[in-house]
DNA sequence: CTCTTTAGCAACCAGATGGTTGCCTTTGAA
DNA sequence: TTCAAAGGCAACCATCTGGTTGCTAAAGAG
């Protein structure tokens, strides 16, 4: 049961994605590599709050950051975000055969 | 900029999945409607842990529940589920095209 | 009928989370 | 060489979260 243990372990990944600054902070990396101050300017709250959003991001993986004199950039992170779909791939296989299963089932 | 709107009500979705009890409580749904206390076995967490855990999916529309006599079953969710899924490949796709910006981007 | 199973409700708790402010350091521009 | 811009660190705060226990109610099995 390699499967179910790979979905434990997404959790984190999961988490870090549930908050809505933090998804508007990746939105902004879309776009490419940004420092802190400039994530600041348009996003509502302070820049030590962006500045934790950013920790969480990294911690998940998702995000990486480093330092370019007097700013620090931060981009989005390629491997773990490649790992994250595919768990999210993993996840909607199995709901989509539960889903099937679900069909041979009673209707409502 | 409906995708970018799109994106941030996804959060709450991304949230619930964000607990590793919750993970497995779907991936158990995933054979079948399911009872509480049959949730409650295998899970390592009190009935009502497990009760707490399966209204913040419900909340999430991930999840449905319905009293059958005694007890109350819970099944994965249909609409919400494929809705979930559409957001997920929206903000795959997104990464994506960020992906070969950073890629004529500076390596490292 | 009575008793066991199943579950809801409420209170409580410790720790995580999201956010702030204040102060200090580093770096680059003037 | 001085000063403003960009950030790091730490403390603080309120609220949310994951989990528990205790008690009560409803359904079914005997």
């Amino acid at each position: 049961m390699p499967e179910r243990r790979k979905a434990q372990t997404s959790a984190p990944v999961f988490a870090a994605l549930g908050d809505e600054n933090r998804l508007r902070l990746l939105a902004r990396l879309t776009s490419g590599p940004m420092s802190i101050s400039r994530l600041t300017a348009g996003s509502g709250i302070s820049r030590q709050g962006v500045t934790k959003h950013l920790r969480v991001l990294e911690g998940a993986g998702l995000v990486r950051g480093s330092r370019k004199g007097k700013e620090s950039l931060w981009r989005l992170e390629r491997r773990r975000l490649e790992e994250a779909q595919r768990s999210l791939d993993l996840i909607s296989k199995q709901w989509d055969e539960s889903l099937s299963k679900l069909r041979m089932f009673v209707e409502e």
